[in-house]
DNA sequence: AGTGTTCTTCTTTTT
DNA sequence: GAAGAACACT
């Protein structure tokens, strides 16, 4: 009855048990030689079985050591699950294996050979937030103004660059912004270098130089790893990609696994092009298609493969089920984003009492502002729901503040710690006092702790009393386990007091506790260093695999001169955070209803999924509507939304939707006129001449079935204008020789000045002249 | 220094 | 509509 249990395949020819439950084309891939290879697996294709299946057969079948073998994802979800399947499948520790993520093992390396990257051995992380406070006191630094160079843009500029490979030397400087864009990228570069941080782009550009500029370390890595597989490959950006091609010496296999139709993160660097370019570059024979699907019912593959047939750019995949059509997909219209809620919570009720789990239903949505709606229709119905997405735990401001006390810690220059606590909880620190600081320090070139002294008076006595608080704390933790570190450098800090004393103070002390928690469980249950002990493992891969890793690379890991530790606990634990941001509010153990954005469920499957907000601006969104490629990236979205459905699928749009605090009048998405008419059932009737047609098909001019709001309880403003003496009412849909059909949303002025404001769907949000504008109106 | 008030912005975001 | 930032006030 589900579909999801694979067939099994004979493949008793091999014996093997590894092998025993994969269809004939993961069999293929699975025991491919050791070349290059790509697989594209489509939605539900048994990806990850393939790879952890194929990491496993490799080591049993002796090909190679479990030391010489790279797996990289992008998540650390994926890669934790990678582990956890291999551990079932082979009688060997996995923990200590090269698989994570790029740059869980970026950092690893770099761990390793902090002097070879000139790091200082305990560089922290900066994660994004950080990375754009640190660009902004740049930013400030230079006396620019920072609404031309707005930080968080800046910051983007960096990263950009970073993931192209470029330097700020290396950036092809064309006009004025651009020359400014990069001097800003050089303080900032200077400012990370002298605080002992790296940001995420870093990480993984800073291994590729070393990896590049240092022949025996490439040789000892490229003779150590005889294969390296990557995981969602379509999502690798261009350094990524140039990454994988050092890592991949002579005699190597690289085993990419991808699904072209599901890059979704090209408005992030990532480069579909990079498979087309592995399989020229690489010159790869064996390309394997799993097109297999295994999750969900005929219907809802029909609707995928039609719709991603409309993307041009593809490399060309059809999913096939033999679970029989399965159910309709199913349709809504309603007249507002509140009654939109209110059908998916009855329908969702309705399932749930026909036996499905809460958890088995999930409701998508493009963007998070829409998340608000269906949350408070839930919570007024008293139904338990689930938001993915928003706040994760390492992100929240207080366990911000803690975690940047214990940076400090470990490393006192950090200033973008420092100006996070310096005055929280509050010391009489103000803004001037800052100030002058900051200026002591660029004048001089050292930290902020290191300038407090060139501060005088009162602020300066404040300062220093700081800095000393922050010693102390060093002083008193030295020697004490994680925990006790935590906890004397909460209470130690004032933070504890400060939340307690405060009304909203409970639930952030709460979180501070979960702190505790969370570097308790990082050390006991992680060994503390999976991201970070480096040398074990190469000690290891020296004796196990094939004897002859070069010396010379080994010497270049540096150990603590003082105690022989690779890493302490502490600074595990804070790159842990950095790297890994920790689930949401998991209030794990109830049954409740998913909600996230489509992006946030790539991966993921439910028996039931709706796909809400199906409107033109919204879904495909407006922003991405002005090039080609945005459009199928938007495509590319919403495949990837209707492959997270086993079971059901519901489909759901809205005439009007309160957006930015003003209601907006949507036509429907013209992602329903490209899905095949027989897998889709519609609850209300379908319109024609909306949305979809592409001008000469569907003739809007018949009848339609019912009009789409009459039906319904109708809430449309009924405000009316004219024009050639049509009756005009907002809400109403119109047609426009040049604009085609849209939706009026506002309607102003009278006579000669009546103008209003129109909802052309792909041609955008327009105002026109009514004594100008010849319209037509629809229905 | 801390708090209250207006002003601005508003996709997605694995790390 | 709501969050975050800049500004003004006490």
């Amino acid at each position: 009855m589900t579909p999801h249990t694979p067939d099994p395949v004979d493949a008793s020819a091999s014996g093997n048990p590894l092998l025993r439950h994969l269809n004939p084309e993961q069999l293929a891939a699975v025991t491919l030689p050791a070349r290059h290879a790509l697989i594209l697996a489509g939605a539900g294709s048994g990806k990850t079985r393939v790879l952890t299946t194929r990491i496993a057969w490799l080591v049993q079948t002796g090909q190679v050591s479990p030391a010489g073998v790279m797996a990289v994802t992008f998540t650390n979800k994926a890669a934790k699950e990678m582990l956890t399947r291999l551990g079932t499948m082979l009688p060997i520790p996995v923990r200590g294996m090269w698989i994570g993520t790029f740059h869980g093992l970026c950092n690893r390396f770099l761990r390793a050979h902090w002097k070879l990257a000139g790091l200082p051995q305990s560089f922290q992380i900066l994660d994004a937030q950080d990375q754009v406070s640190a660009v902004r006191r740049v930013i400030k630094a230079m006396n620019l103004d920072e609404e031309r160079y707005v930080p968080k843009q800046v910051a983007w500029f960096i990263a950009g660059s970073k993931e192209e490979g470029l330097r700020p030397r290396d950036v092809s400087v064309r006009d004025e912004q651009t020359r400014k864009l990069v001097e800003i990228y050089q303080a900032y570069e200077d400012q990370c270098q002298r605080e002992g941080v790296v940001d995420f782009a870093e990480l993984l550009l800073r291994t590729y130089e070393l990896m590049r500029d240092n022949a025996a370390l490439r040789e000892h890595y490229q003779h150590r790893f005889r294969h390296i597989l990557v995981d969602e490959f379509q999502d690798t950006n261009r350094l990524q990609y140039a990454w994988l091609k050092l890592f991949a010496g002579p005699g190597n296999s690289v085993f990419a696994v991808g699904d072209d139709d599901q890059s979704i993160y090209a408005f992030r660097g990532a480069q579909v092009g990079n498979m087309s370019d592995f399989e020229r570059e690489f010159h790869v024979e064996h390309v394997i298609k799993l097109e297999r699907n295994y999750r969900s019912y005929g219907n809802i593959l029909d609707a995928a493969n039609e719709l991603i047939s409309h993307n041009r750019r593809r490399l060309g995949k059809n999913l096939r089920t033999e679970a029989g059509p399965g159910e309709p997909v199913r349709v809504y219209e309603a007249t507002s984003d509140f009654a939109e809620a209110q059908w998916v919570l009855e329908e969702a009720q309705q399932l749930h009492r026909e036996g499905t789990p809460r958890s088995e239903i999930a409701i998508l949505y493009r963007s998070n502002a829409q998340s608000r709606v269906l949350e408070s229709t839930l919570f007024n119905a008293g139904i338990p729901y689930r938001v993915y997405g928003g706040l994760r735990f390492f992100e929240r401001a207080e366990i911000k503040h803690a975690l940047a006390y214990l940076r400090l810690l470990e490393n006192p220059n950090d200033d973008t710690s420092y100006l996070r606590v310096v005055n929280f909880p509050t010391r009489g620190i103000g803004a001037r006092t800052l100030e002058q600081l900051q200026d002591a320090a660029r004048t001089s070139g050292r930290s902020l702790y290191q300038s407090v002294g060139a501060v005088a008076g009162k602020g300066g006595a404040n300062l220093a009393a700081f800095n000393a608080l922050v010693d102390a704390m060093r002083e008193a933790t030295r020697g004490l386990t994680l925990r006790e570190i935590i906890e004397h450098v909460l209470e130690a800090s004032g933070l504890q007091d400060y939340y307690r004393n405060e009304k909203e103070g409970r639930e952030r002390l709460e979180n501070l506790d979960e702190l505790v928690n969370a570097a308790e469980a990082f050390v006991t249950q992680e060994g503390f260093g999976k991201d970070a002990v480096a040398l074990p493992i190469d000690e290891q891969a020296g004796a196990i695999a094939d004897g002859d890793p070069p010396a010379v690379a080994l010497a270049d890991i540096v150990p603590d001169a003082e105690t022989g530790e690779i890493i302490s606990p502490l600074a595990a634990f804070l790159t842990h955070a950095a790297l890994e941001a920790g689930d949401n509010q998991a209030q794990a153990g109830q049954d409740a209803i998913q909600l996230m954005t489509v992006h946030a469920a790539k991966g993921l499957e439910f028996d039931c999924v709706f796909i809400t907000g199906l409107e033109e601006g919204l879904f495909p969104h407006e922003n991405a509507l002005s090039d080609f490629d945005g459009l199928e990236e938007e495509r590319r979205l919403m495949y990837v939304a209707i492959t997270r459905a086993r079971k059901r699928l519901y489909l759901s749009h809205s005439q009007t939707r309160m957006l930015h605090g003003q209601t907006r009048y949507n036509i429907r998405s013209r992602f329903f006129d490209e899905l095949p008419e027989h897998a889709l059932k519609w609850i209300t009737p379908k319109v024609q001449g909306f949305g979809g047609g592409r001008g000469a098909q569907s003739g809007w001019g018949s009848a339609p079935a019912t009009p789409p709001w009459s039906a319904a309880p109708a809430k449309i403003e009924p405000r009316v204008a004219t024009s050639d003496g049509v009756a005009l009412r907002v809400g109403q849909s119109v047609f426009h020789n040049k604009f085609g059909e849209g939706m009026i949303v506002t309607l102003e002025g009278s006579g000669n000045d009546a103008r209003a404001q129109i909802n052309f769907g792909r041609h955008g949000l327009k105002w026109l002249a009514l004594s100008v504008a010849k319209l037509t109106p629809i229905e």
